[in-house]
RNA sequence: GGGCCUUUAGCUCAGUCGGUAGAGCGCCACGUUUACACCGUGGAUGUCACGCGUUCGAGUCGCGUAGGGCCCA
């Protein structure tokens, strides 16, 4: 036991212990899943640097671990690193000053040009290399990120088993994935389609609905003139480029401007196009004209009418954003053709100026362009607005053109346990608006490739329906490189051969796998019958919608179950303006150096203060709740060491006989059991919230009121308190080890041998005091206190005489405990006398000093 | 436009069954004591956003309005 306890250095002190000691990793003893409680950890993105919400958030499920741990469960708390996507390709091309091209062969001797000093960012500038040399990179990248990750959640002193880690684009992850999506498709659940996909021109890849964001961006209304059968068809669009895309024009039924049009026919501007004016309920009346071009593809609108009027297609925007060289084949006059070839190759702004002067030119522009500002897609990584092109795509279902999955699904989120409870309805609202299937390819490099190779016919042409798929046992498979069974190398691309599958799956395609990954499913050694469904699901609440559903939803097809018997939703982290933190706002501070500054567990003090699902303020200019932490940390050394200090001839609870002491470890009882019932409700705040007063007042009040009989001359009297004493810092110690780990195992450890954090959580001593006792003696301390305080003297000076009144059962209490009130006041003669509504404390004569 | 959360002391937040309004920080005063100067003790501080309703009684329950935030269109 130190003479001046202190936090410094505790955390690497008891980290390395713990890690020596193994008492974190999850016990692979018989029993199956009996006595588990197994949590299925976020994977943070390996990219850059941990986030304080990362620290804010894991405590959440730390706390948790703990507290099971603690009761005796064998705990399965692993971490994952999510290494896969976009992310990750960005910063390794600015990182190494790379970029991946395909078409390359795969170089062995190959050495980035740069190693984070990489001086520009334009593709033009980073030197191409193979698909494999860029995940090699890749891969490299994150390692290092995830070896400093895990520095810092160690720090934290999360009571992770850091033998139970996995990566993304590991290995077995990676095996797990495609397996997964090859039962998806024998099940009929996967499937590829030619349809109109939302694509990032940027970053050339389809995106699915979950990544989408709408954000207000400038436009303008153009008001357009169509040749009607009689008059002009005026419409208004933002899109005027679009206008050789147009395939018919579509108005409300019941809007009475428009109704003798429908079924007939109107022609554009310029590219001279007849297209039917058709009626549909989802047209606006009350938006510029009532009357709007449907185009292929403007917004999602325009794919519905596509799809339900049974319309063409003209495509005009690239896979590039660029306006294709080829005029759809409906614009047939000379003069169309020939307007059509001055937007060839445009991109979409500035062809939209130029359509905007051929139609001045023409007349058929009515008005000056009316700027306006609405929401427009947009992936919610990219930073052009979306366009919507035909692609070939893979797909899973999701329910959303399905009821009877849809209502599964629904059912599934009613039988999983939200907290807080009203997080449910965030999923329940996804999964009611979901739009379309879960479109799971992507045009991108590094991630899990699509696990499939298509037939190449004998004329040459790949046939997607000829689908090929590997054997289980070959997983994970790149098809750019491996060959399906039956085929060699050879017959790659040759009539009668194959082609591999270029895209790789959606990043949620295998985060939505964590349990599958986490709790080694195939690897038949009894780990994932012993953790498989997970007691505890942690994750953020803007990731509902993602992570959430897609896993629970992996989990309905492919086991007919929930996941996770439990939700818990963090809070996000907002700064002192209720601004929620990101990268992208500049106002991130990264957690290392606010552990280093304040100490772990005052960090984790600031986060357990918070419940689930509520957001928490962070001033970092003024961090009251983690000085508030450090403070209790402290408190709790120096309260153990003046508590295991002091001699006694008896301990245990034999020991405990005076009404003061039994008073106060009947109070304990009660923050026990309550406290454990909040834990067990994943109510850590409130749990915290009952242990922390508690302490306050047992350091505060009841060490002062015992103190003399515990510095005393030996006796019942003495070996009561001292025994109470060492009782109750055991349970406090306990009770507080989930939230400050370093500090309860610290003071745990100069009284103990074993580790605090395995199965020692606390049970009530039910000795039968009265626990109202410290309470009344506790408002006595303050009379007599006042009374000093109001005279200017020391709380030491001697009283001669006082008299304490108040409600007669709480003065009847105080009676109880008198000379344990009279020694903490340093009272000579104390008299009792009930009356009154409150305590107080009268006729208090200093006792005369000599100087 | 729809949904959800939120509004309590200067700040950050509790307030469980509807029964006298709470904590920490900050502020003021006092004291430095034998666990603790990263200290202790005491004190002051409220239109519980607003309105209406239910009730003997509303911070708490219901309806509505406003501000803040998030999610979805």
């Amino acid at each position: 036991m130190p003479d001046k306890p202190a936090l410094e250095g505790l955390e690497h002190k008891w980290a390395a212990r713990w890690e020596e000691s193994g008492i974190h990793r999850f016990p692979r003893t018989a029993g199956g899943r009996v006595g588990v409680y197994s949590i299925d950890t976020p994977p943070p993105t390996a990219s850059g640097s941990l986030h304080i919400g990362h620290v804010f958030s894991f405590t959440h499920t730390d706390l948790l671990a703990r507290f099971h741990r603690m009761r005796g469960e064998r705990v399965f708390y692993p971490m994952g690193w999510d290494d896969n996507g976009l992310p990750t390709e960005r910063r390794v091309q600015n990182y190494y000053g790379v970029r991946c091209d395909p078409s390359l062969p795969y170089d062995a001797e190959f050495r980035p040009p740069a190693e984070g000093t990489a001086k520009s960012t334009k593709a033009a500038d980073q030197v191409p290399i193979s698909r494999r040399n860029f995940i090699e990179l890749c891969r490299r990248l994150t390692e290092e990120d995830e070896q400093r990750f895990e520095e810092v959640f160690r720090f934290l002193g999360l009571s992770v088993d850091w033998r139970q880690t996995y990566r993304t684009i590991g290995d077995e992850a990676r095996a797990i994935s495609q397996r997964a999506f090859l039962n998806n498709l024998e099940r009929g659940e996967a499937y590829q389609a030619l349809a109109p996909s939302l694509w990032d021109v940027s970053f050339r890849t389809a995106v699915a609905q979950a990544e989408l964001e709408d954000r207000e961006q400038p436009g303008a209304y153009h008001t357009i003139a169509f040749a009607g059968p009689s008059e002009d068809v005026v419409i208004e669009s933002t899109r005027p480029e679009l206008l050789p895309a147009c395939v018919a024009l579509v108005a409300h039924p019941d809007d009475e401007r428009y109704r003798d049009l429908f079924g007939r026919t109107v022609r554009s501007p310029i590219f001279g196009v007849e297209v039917p004016v058709v009626a549909h309920h989802l047209a606006q009346p009350d938006k510029g004209t009532g009357i709007a071009m449907v185009c292929t593809f403007g917004d999602l609108n325009d794919v519905v009418w596509w799809r339900e009027f049974d319309l063409p297609t003209r495509t005009v925007i690239g896979f590039d954003g660029r306006i294709v060289p080829d005029a759809p084949d409906a614009i047939t006059s000379e003069s169309g053709r020939a307007a059509y070839a001055e937007l060839a190759g445009k991109t979409v702004f500035s062809a939209r100026a130029a359509v905007v002067e051929q139609l001045r030119a023409t007349g058929a522009l009515l008005a000056d362009p009316r700027p306006i500002t609405h929401p427009v897609k947009f992936y919610e990584k990219g930073d052009r607005p979306l366009e919507i092109v035909p692609t070939r795509q893979w797909y899973l279902v999701n329910g959303a053109r399905d009821e009877v999955l849809r209502d599964r699904l629904l059912q599934r989120g009613r039988e999983l346990q939200f907290v807080p409870e009203f997080m449910r309805v965030r999923y329940e609202n996804w999964v009611t608006g979901l739009t379309g299937d879960w479109l799971v390819s992507r045009q991108r490099f590094f991630g899990v490739p699509l696990p499939v190779w298509y037939r190449v016919d004998e004329h040459g042409e790949v046939d997607h329906d000829e689908v090929l798929v590997p054997e289980r046992d070959s997983l994970p498979v790149d098809p750019s490189t491996d060959v399906p069974p039956g085929f060699t190398e050879g017959d790659r691309g040759r009539p009668g051969g194959f082609v591999g599958e270029v895209d790789i799956m959606d990043t949620w395609a295998t985060s939505s796998l964590t349990p599958e990954i986490a709790g080694g499913r195939y690897r038949g050694d009894g780990l994932w019958e012993a953790v498989f469904p997970f007691d505890l699901r942690p994750q953020g609440q803007d990731i509902i919608r993602t992570w959430l559903f897609s896993t629970l939803l992996r989990s309905e097809l492919e086991h007919h179950e929930l996941p996770w018997r439990t939700a818990a939703i963090s809070g996000f982290i907002v700064d002192p303006d209720r601004k929620k933190m990101s990268k992208s706002k500049g106002n991130v501070v990264t957690p290392a150096a606010i552990l280093e500054q304040h100490g772990s567990d005052a960090v984790r003090y600031w986060a357990a203060s918070s419940r689930l699902g509520s957001d928490a303020a962070l001033d970092v200019a003024n961090p009251t709740q983690m000085r508030k932490g450090r403070k209790l940390a402290i408190k709790v050394l120096n309260a153990a060491k003046f508590i295991l200090g002091l001699e006694a001839g008896a301990l245990g609870t034999d020991a405990v006989t005076e009404p003061l002491d039994l008073g106060m470890l009947a109070a304990l009882d009660r923050v026990v059991d309550d406290a454990t019932r909040a834990y067990e409700a994943e109510d850590h705040a409130r749990a915290l919230e009952l242990v922390e007063p508690f302490f306050w007042t047992f350091c505060d009040d009841h060490l002062e009121l015992v103190k003399d009989r515990a510095y005393g001359l030996p006796g019942q009297g003495r070996d009561s308190a001292v025994a109470a004493l060492r009782i109750a810092l055991d349970t406090l110690l306990g009770l507080l080890a989930p939230v400050l780990p370093f500090a309860a195992e610290e003071a745990w450890s100069w009284s103990h041998d074993g580790s605090l954090h395995t199965s020692s959580w606390p049970v009530p001593t039910a000795l039968g005091g009265d626990p109202e006792l410290l309470t009344a003696a506790g408002e006595a301390l303050i009379g007599i206190r006042r009374a000093k305080t109001d005279a200017k003297v020391s709380q030491r000076t001697p009283v001669a005489s006082a008299r304490i009144t108040g409600p007669e059962q709480t003065v009847h209490r105080i009676g109880l405990v008198a000379g344990d009130v009279g020694a903490a006041g340093r009272i000579g003669s104390l008299s009792l006398d009930p009356g009154g509504d409150a305590v107080e404390v009268a006729d208090v004569v200093f006792q005369p000093t000599e100087s």
